[in-house]
DNA sequence: TGTATTGTGTACTACATACTACACAGTAAG
DNA sequence: CTTACTGTGTAGTATGTAGTACACAATACA
């Protein structure tokens, strides 16, 4: 299971094959936190950071940020607003969708957003 | 804005009319929590209580655990759970679905459900 | 060979979360 | 009347979250 560490670890190594400028300690500095937390955080020492942190990781490194959360155990706070404000209809849809094929939830998704409800 | 202080108070003060076991001593005991703390939740003195204890209140109260979770301003992990193992589909599920009516949104759930995908 | 940069170890901190423990005064019931 | 039960005030606690500050040894650069 790639945690969340070994995952920016990782991707931060690969962009810094053709850029010296993806050194922990440049990283760190562009993300206004030390560079001895973010060596922890990459070695999984510590929990994964704040919400607005990994946000502006997932901007540096060029990632999806939601998935990078996701990676944390987190969701992001605009999505839990979304639910929190029909929760009883956002759970009921999550539920019925839980085992359903990629595929399946997009075509219908869209279906919707085309719709002319 | 009813908050979840309020909100709970006033359903517990309506099931005590029918029901006095419904004090607020007594569903602090069966909540396993200090009667003080509950008080204090329910006049939102304090931030509202855990994922666990505002589940069994649900119980309690006879309510939706998924509203008041809402109230609380929290997501069921369970659901954060759902969106954790495939963030990048139900991120654009949830940010399509956002303003859609919830008959929209139900038509299409039970499509993919009843689908033969 | 210096010096600049790298990642990491140690120690500490501020704030939030989720409560407990106990005393107290007011109300209700027998 | 007194006993039981009610809600609430005060004070304190354990654990988690999200980091900082600084020193250090190893490596790379000029």
């Amino acid at each position: 299971m790639n945690g969340f560490g070994t995952f920016i670890r990782d991707r931060r190594e690969e962009l810094r094959r053709e850029d010296a400028s993806f050194s922990l300690r440049k990283v760190a500095e562009r993300l206004g936190i030390e560079p001895s937390y973010l060596s922890k955080v990459e070695r999984e020492e510590v929990a994964p950071p704040s919400e607005r942190t990994i946000v502006n990781l997932a901007e540096i490194l060029d990632q999806d940020p939601d998935v990078l959360l996701a990676l944390a155990g987190k969701v992001s706070s605009e999505l839990v607003e979304i639910i929190r404000k029909r929760p009883r209809l956002f759970g009921e849809v999550l539920r019925e969708l839980r085992e359903a094929p990629d595929q399946a939830v997009l075509r219908v998704v869209r279906e919707v957003r085309d719709g002319e409800w």
